[in-house]
RNA sequence: GCCCCGAUAGCUCAGUGGUAGAGCACUUCCAUGGUAAGGAAGGGGUCGACAGUUCAAUCCUGUCUCGGGGCUCCA
C-alpha cells in the first residue's frame, strides 16, 4: 500500500509498524495525518507519517507524559491507597494529582524518585488498549476520579485537550513487564514512549502542592507533584540552572539586598514601602514617564483615594467587583440615646480604580468634539483586596500606583488614537530597557451574553484593534473570549532578559462606562454623541513594573536608573580631596555620586560597592592626584586606569543621558 | 479563600522543655592600604503575637499575623 513518509511517497507491506519506517533512534512517536500516535501505530493506505524526535516539543511532551505515568505507578506502589487524578505534561515538565491520606513531604518525593528510577530501569512497555466505555469503567473500577472523567466524556462535558480522554474513543495505557504482565494502568489518550527505559536520566521531582480536582475551588483538593523531564541529563541540569538563575534575580531577594523596598509586617500583607534607594529609582521612573506623557499631549489630573459608595454604584464596580475592594468606612451615622439609628451614615470606599474619577472630570462640563481626544493622566494609587494567597512581592499587591490614563475619543479618531497609544507604549517600554514584545488581542466570546455594547460596535472595534495590532509588525497572539465584559483589549507582553514573558501594558476599550455615566460631546453637526473610552496603563502598576525591571536587569540597573550612579574610592585618605573635587563636578551634572570616606580598606570598598551594583567606581591614588586622572572600574570587574578627569566625567554623564547599560 | 511548609540579632542561618549562638552588618580603637573581605574590642534578641499544657515554654498544643510553594482568582 502507498503512504507518505515525511513528504515522500512509499510503498510498504501491510502490517508493518509505523516505527519501522524510521531508522533514527531519536524518533519516539509518530505524527499521522497531524495526530500524534505511538510507535506501534500500523499505517493504512494514504497515511501521511512523520517521525517525532525526542527533542521536538511534541517529543518532549510525550516524554514528560510518560514520566508522569511512571511517577504515578511509583506513588501507587508506595502510598496505598492513592487514587489517581490527572497527570498531563506541562511547560518544562509534568504533574500528577493524587488523592492521598496525607500531603507529600520532601522525603516522600525522594522515595518516589528512587522508585521511578527502578521502574525506568525495568524497561516496562507502555501498551495502548482501545476500550469501550463499559470496559474502561471496569478497568478503572477502583479509580473514582477516572470514573468521573469517563462519565463526563460520555455526557460530553469535557472537550478535547484533556490528557485522559481525547476526541475519539477511550483508551487505557498499561505498563507491562517482559512477560506481558500488567503492572500498572491508567486511563489515557496517549501517546506514550514505547518503553520506560527511554525516559532516561533527565528528570526529577520538584515540589508538591495542593490543587483542586478539576480546577474548581468547590471540589476536593488533591495532592499534586510537579516534576521536570528532558531528553538528556544535560538538558535537565541546564533547566535547573535556569531555575537557579531566575531565583537569583527574584526581585523580593534583590529588594532586600539592594535596600530598595520592604513589606513591614506592621503595615499588612501586600503593602510595600520604598526605601530611599528604591525611592530614587521610582522617582526617576515616574519623572521620565511624566515627561513623555507631557510630550504626547496628555493632561495631568489628580483624584482622591476615597469616595462615597454612590460613585462605584454608578460605575457598577460595587455590583461586580465588591469582593476585590476593601470593605467600606462607615461615616456620619447618628444614633439616639437608646441606640436607635436616626440617620443612616454614608459608606466611603478606597478606590480600586481611577476611571470613575477621570470620567467625572470629563463630565464636569459640556465637551466639544474639538477637545477630543481628551487624554487624562494620573499616577493613581488604588487599593484592591487581593486574596491572601495570591499576593506576591511587588508583582501582586494590595496597594498599587497605576500610570493610568483615560482617553475619550470619537469613533472617527479611534483607530488613529489607538495606534498612537500603541506606539507610545512600545517606545516608552523600550526606553526602560524592555525590547522584546508580542501582543495579545483579547476578544469577545460570541457564545456568552455577559458582554455590553452592540454587536456592531464590538465588531468594528475589534477589527480596529486587530488592524492596529497588525500594523505594529509584532507577533499577535489571539485570546478569544479573553475580553472583559465591557470591551476588547490589546495587551503588550514583554520578554525579559532570561526569556520570561510578563504582561505589561493594556490598552482596553470600554463601551460600558460612557453609557453608565452618560458621557457626551457635541459634534460638528451640533448633535450630542457618546465618546469611546480607552483605558491604558503602560507599567500596569509602578510597583509591578519596578519588580519586573529588577528581575530583567537582575539588579544591575542601567546608570540612569541606578540609585547610586558612581562611588569615589580613595586609595588612601590623602586622596580624598581629589575625589571630592571630581564628585562635586559630577554633582553639577546631576550625577548621584558618593565618596566612600569610611576607614575600610580600598579592596573592601570595591567589594561592597560592586555588590551594591554601582555602575561606576572612581578610584584615585597618588598617581591620579599628580596627573589629574582617575581609575574607572565597572560592575563586571573590568577597569581602565589613568583616565583624565574630564573624560571620566563625560563618559559617566553621557552613559546616564543616553540611557545605555554599562 | 484553600492545602502544605516556615518565622531565632539589621541580613543569612545553627540550636535547646531549665529564658540562646555563628558569619556578615553596626560602634570604637589600631592599621593608610593601587583594584572583590586587614586586625582587635564592643553593643545588639520579649526566639513573630496572644492563649493553653507544664514546677518551668523559644522548643509541645491552639488561634492570629506575616512569609514561601502551589491551587483558585485577577470584572
Amino acid at each position: 500500500m502507498d503512504i507518505t513518509v515525511s513528504g515522500s511517497k512509499q510503498s510498504v507491506d501491510d502490517g508493518i509498524d509505523g516505527f519501522k519506517l524510521f531508522s533514527d533512534k531519536s524518533i519516539v512517536a509518530l505524527l499521522v495525518n497531524g495526530d500524534p500516535k505511538d510507535l506501534s501505530y500500523r499505517p493504512v493506505a494514504g497515511d501521511h507519517i512523520e517521525g517525532v524526535s525526542i527533542e521536538s516539543d511534541l517529543g518532549l511532551s510525550i516524554l514528560r507524559h510518560s514520566t508522569a505515568h511512571v511517577m504515578a505507578q511509583a506513588v501507587q506502589e508506595l502510598f496505598v491507597p492513592a487514587k489517581l487524578g490527572i497527570g498531563p505534561p506541562i511547560t518544562d515538565g509534568f504533574y500528577f494529582d493524587f488523592d492521598v491520606m496525607e500531603a507529600f513531604k520532601p522525603e516522600d518525593l525522594e522515595r518516589i524518585e528512587k522508585r521511578m528510577k527502578e521502574i525506568i530501569k525495568d524497561g516496562q512497555r507502555f501498551v495502548r488498549r482501545e476500550v469501550s466505555e463499559a470496559q474502561a469503567k471496569e478497568l478503572m473500577a477502583n479509580e473514582p476520579y477516572k470514573l468521573e472523567l469517563i462519565s463526563l466524556k460520555s455526557s460530553d462535558q469535557i472537550g478535547e485537550g484533556s490528557a485522559e480522554v481525547g476526541a475519539g474513543g477511550l483508551s487505557v495505557y498499561e505498563n507491562t513487564n517482559s512477560d506481558g504482565k500488567v503492572l500498572w494502568r491508567d486511563l489515557c489518550r496517549g501517546p506514550h514512549l514505547p518503553n520506560t527505559r527511554m525516559i532516561g536520566k533527565g528528570f526529577s521531582l520538584l515540589r508538591s502542592a495542593a490543587a483542586y480536582w478539576r480546577g474548581n475551588e468547590n471540589n476536593k483538593q488533591l495532592q499534586r507533584i510537579y516534576g521536570t523531564a528532558w531528553h538528556s541529563k544535560e538538558a535537565h541540569d541546564e533547566y535547573l540552572e535556569r531555575l537557579q538563575e531566575a531565583a537569583k534575580r527574584d526581585h523580593r531577594k534583590l529588594g532586600v539586598e539592594l535596600d530598595l523596598f520592604s513589606f513591614p509586617d506592621e503595615i499588612g500583607s501586600g503593602l510595600a514601602v520604598f526605601h530611599p534607594k528604591g525611592g530614587i529609582m521610582r522617582r526617576v521612573m515616574e519623572d521620565y514617564s511624566r515627561k513623555r506623557h507631557e510630550e504626547a499631549d496628555y493632561e495631568f489630573v489628580y483624584s482622591p483615594h476615597i469616595t462615597k459608595a454612590n460613585l462605584f454604584e454608578i460605575s457598577g464596580h460595587l455590583q461586580s467587583y465588591a469582593d476585590g475592594m476593601f470593605p467600606p468606612m462607615k461615616l456620619d451615622a447618628e444614633y439616639s440615646a437608646d441606640g436607635e439609628l436616626r440617620k443612616p451614615g454614608q459608606d466611603y470606599y478606597l478606590k480600586p480604580m481611577n476611571c470613575p474619577f477621570h470620567i467625572l472630570i470629563y463630565r464636569s462640563r459640556a465637551r466639544s468634539y474639538r477637545e477630543l481626544p481628551l487624554r487624562l493622566f494620573e499616577f493613581g494609587t488604588v487599593y484592591r483586596y487581593e486574596k491572601s494567597g495570591v499576593i506576591h512581592g511587588l508583582t501582586r499587591v494590595r496597594g498599587l500606583t497605576q500610570d493610568d490614563a483615560h482617553l475619550f475619543v470619537t469613533q472617527d479618531d479611534l483607530e488613529n488614537e489607538l495606534s498612537k497609544v500603541l506606539d507610545f507604549v512600545l517606545g516608552l517600554l523600550k526606553d526602560y530597557g524592555l525590547t522584546d514584545f508580542y501582543l495579545e488581542l483579547s476578544t469577545r466570546d460570541p457564545e456568552s451574553s455577559k458582554f455590553v455594547g452592540s454587536d456592531e460596535i464590538w465588531k468594528s472595534a475589534t477589527a480596529t484593534l486587530q488592524r492596529v495590532a497588525e500594523n505594529s509588525g509584532l507577533q499577535l497572539v489571539p485570546d478569544p473570549g479573553g475580553a472583559a465584559f465591557y470591551g476588547p483589549k490589546i495587551s503588550v507582553q514583554a520578554r525579559d532578559a532570561i526569556g520570561r514573558s510578563w504582561q505589561m501594558s493594556t490598552i482596553q476599550l470600554d463601551f460600558n462606562l460612557p453609557e453608565r455615566f452618560e458621557l457626551e460631546y457635541v459634534g460638528a453637526d451640533g448633535e450630542r454623541h457618546r465618546p469611546i473610552m480607552i483605558h491604558r496603563a503602560l507599567f500596569g502598576s509602578i510597583e509591578r513594573f519596578f519588580g519586573v525591571l529588577t528581575e530583567h536587569y537582575a539588579g544591575i540597573f542601567p546608570p540612569w536608573l541606578a540609585p547610586v550612579q558612581a562611588v569615589g574610592i580613595p586609595i588612601a585618605d590623602e586622596h580624598l580631596e581629589h575625589l571630592n573635587a571630581v564628585a562635586a563636578e559630577l554633582r553639577k551634572h546631576g550625577v548621584r555620586v558618593e565618596v566612600d570616606s569610611s576607614d575600610n580598606r580600598m579592596q573592601k570598598k570595591i567589594r561592597d560597592h560592586t555588590m551594591a551594583k554601582v555602575p561606576f567606581l572612581i578610584l584615585a591614588g597618588g598617581r591620579d592626584v599628580e596627573a589629574g586622572t582617575v581609575g574607572l572600574r565597572f560592575r563586571d570587574g573590568s577597569q581602565r586606569n589613568d583616565v583624565p578627569v574630564a573624560d571620566a566625567i563625560r563618559e559617566i554623564t553621557e552613559a546616564i543621558a543616553n540611557k545605555v547599560q554599562v
